[in-house]
DNA sequence: CGTCTATTTGAATGTACTCAAAAGCGGTGG
DNA sequence: CCACCGCTTTTGAGTACATTCAAATAGACG
């Protein structure tokens, strides 16, 4: 159950046996169905969510009730709502599931409790921090400077792994387009080939 | 000189005096002209800046070679590439001047030496860093869900001093748009009233 | 005053959207 | 196992919004 979980935080830092043991306790595990809600937008995010199976969509609604995915989390990946965790505040997502999904999560007091007793670990997830900014960094630049088109072939490329799991109108809701206008951009695309 | 940032530090930390003789040496000063860089694409950020006096944009430029304006910073805001100061790694973003300005900042050992000395000042930097991914999510979210006209009176609702200081097409550079478009949404908004 | 840059305006173009309908696909129950 | 239902994807036609290119006007600065 752990496995993939302390080979993902290895790749940053290195644990003794006996942090390991400190460590994987504090997690406890969750499994969710398709469609199911694992955060509901307004609401507090008390925990910071490892996947170990499955995939998950990360959404918010704007003002005329349309949805716009911002993520998808598939299994190595970590999700959650990153503003709302750290203050404790209401936030502004909604999480749901895209196939059935095996989740490990932690909570914010026994974060803080890991961050006392093996201090490297503040490291680790203030890398989770930064990695989560330039992701919206890098949404922000490609959303203003390029076309549909580019940002799909971009999506292929980086996620080419979730592109055959995730139906195409929610690859369309990440990519800030139409279902009918990726149709189209997918058309386009094998007849140049 | 250190007023208005002891002000400013002092809206999310209470300091004694003595931990602001601490604090205020650390800081240097700096002014620049208007239209010179403080900081280039693809060097590392290696200070934090508060704005005392003037404005400045950061922006990053496109494989097409065109600007795109990402944030601008007044008198009593905190500005820098947040990532590459973090990782001091080489950053994308360039920071000029747009008008005359006056700057105090910090390198990265003298904030860690802060740290140590006066850990409150973890609390008050991790604020800044919440608020920099906000105003990340803010903008991904308006670009998604918003036309050019809701996020121009968006953005003089919300920048209303900077509005007047900053030439139009930096103001359409900000938005994702071009001088031509803001130019005409503008007409239409004063027809409108 | 002249030069350089910013802003406005016009006309033509393009990209993505809306609305509508058909085709494809997957899951469920009879 | 197949027929049906619901949801996704495709396709078409018309539209809206913003862009490009070009030119005129307005402002800023030395």
């Amino acid at each position: 159950m752990y496995e993939l979980i302390l080979k993902n935080v290895s790749r940053f830092i290195e644990l003794t046996p006996e942090e390991v043991r400190f460590f994987t306790p504090l997690f406890k595990s969750k499994t969710i169905r398709k469609k199911q809600y694992l955060l509901q937008e307004g609401s507090v995010c008390r925990y910071e969510y490892f996947v170990n199976r499955g995939c998950l969509r990360t959404f918010f609604v704007d003002n005329k009730g349309l949805e716009h995915n911002v993520q998808f989390s598939v299994e190595d990946w970590w999700t959650g709502d990153m503003y709302s965790f750290l203050t404790q505040k209401p936030g502004r997502y909604n999480i749901v599931a895209v196939e059935d999904s095996e989740l490990l999560y932690i909570d914010h007091p026994s974060l803080e409790e890991l961050y006392k007793k093996v201090p490297k670990f503040e490291k680790f997830f203030r890398h989770l921090l930064q990695n989560a900014f330039i992701a919206l960094q890098e949404r922000v630049l490609s959303g203003m400077s390029e076309t549909a088109e580019e940002r799909y072939i971009n999506f292929r490329k980086k996620y080419a792994a979730m592109d055959k799991r995730i139906p195409q109108n929610q690859v369309a809701s990440f990519l800030g387009i139409t279902p009918e206008s990726l149709s189209r951009v997918r058309r386009q695309l094998t007849q140049k080939k």
